[in-house]
DNA sequence: AAAATACGTCAATAGTGCTGACGTATTTTT
DNA sequence: AAAAATACGTCAGCACTATTGACGTATTTT
């Protein structure tokens, strides 16, 4: 049953198959790394990733409806009924009625979510402070546009809409 | 119940507040649709994320071991097991008995493997190549020495191993 | 008054990951 | 040769995130 599927490749993937495998891989590994860091404080919380997420676009995005931090993450309200019903409960976000549409939440963090929020962002800034300390300005404006244009058009109309985003601050093309 | 922890924070977090947000939220929203690509080719065929990973690594390393992809993946052998098992039923992977060390276990890829792994990877470094569409080599330079300062050391090793990673090309420091 | 919308919730399912425990084959150490 | 360590597989149970589908309620729009 071992090699009944034919026999095995012993050769290595590489550049030559024409495939970006350097930025690919960096992706991979630099982004799991990047996600650890608060990981390990939300384990303090009994609170996961989605948790975080949650807590982020809420302090970055305070009043926002649930249909609107629905959009953002893009995820479904089943998913987020739980995580938020969590941070709620927990008195990290504040859920108040819609001031024109009464149908409507608007979703706040409380002091205690802010909190939080920043002690979740502190140790992902700082990987991002001592990553960049030999890059100057120029070099890290073509970091930031690389990843600009990783993102998809729909994904960009969202970043475009956080405060202290220069909307089209897109400088390629 | 609403505000008995406290008045809602009204104010956004904005960079103000000591956190490199840009980068934060462009590493989110950019490694989110990064994996988008591939997912939507691995719901064909019942995988997920961790059969990609998987299937990579294998593609990359052929006749590493399974102690040596848990070391790559940082998961545990159980986790491991069921997604490899699968890989394995369906042909993909294959295991070889050591040759030195008859307990261990070489991982390959079948050619129906390394098939698979391209094609998972063509759509995410056919979005890395449009995103450097206007990028030059400096600037190339400065997103992967970035990228690769974002890895932990531990991670960094592992890169170090893959075929075609110059060890050392980091030109930071 | 009827239809649409915003939201909450119940139920079932999938994928990925974890810890702990145990078994087997094989190699290393004593 | 016997004992210990190693490499791996597997069983069992649990947690987190996410999914789809269905239904209910309050509110707004038509």
């Amino acid at each position: 049953m071992n090699d009944r599927n034919g026999k095995p490749v012993r050769t290595a993937i590489t550049a030559e198959d024409g495939i970006d495998l350097a930025i690919i891989e960096l992706f991979f590994f630099a982004y799991r790394d990047f996600t650890s860091d608060p990981d390990e404080i939300l384990a303090d919380y009994g609170f996961g990733r989605a948790h975080h997420r949650v807590l982020h676009f809420v302090n970055r995005m305070p009043g926002l409806n649930v249909a609107e931090l629905l959009d953002v993450l893009k995820i479904t309200k089943q998913s987020l009924s739980r995580v938020l019903k969590q941070l709620i409960d927990t008195g990290h976000v504040l859920q108040i009625q819609g001031p024109r549409d009464r149908r409507q939440r608007e979703l706040y963090p409380t002091a205690k979510g802010r909190s939080l929020a920043l002690a979740l962002a502190r140790p992902q800034s700082r990987r991002i402070h001592d990553a960049l300390q030999a890059t100057d300005a120029a070099e890290r404006g073509a970091i930031e546009m690389f990843l600009k244009a990783m993102v998809n058009s729909e994904s960009l109309a969202q970043i475009d809409k956080l405060p202290g985003n220069l909307p089209g601050g897109d400088h390629g093309d």
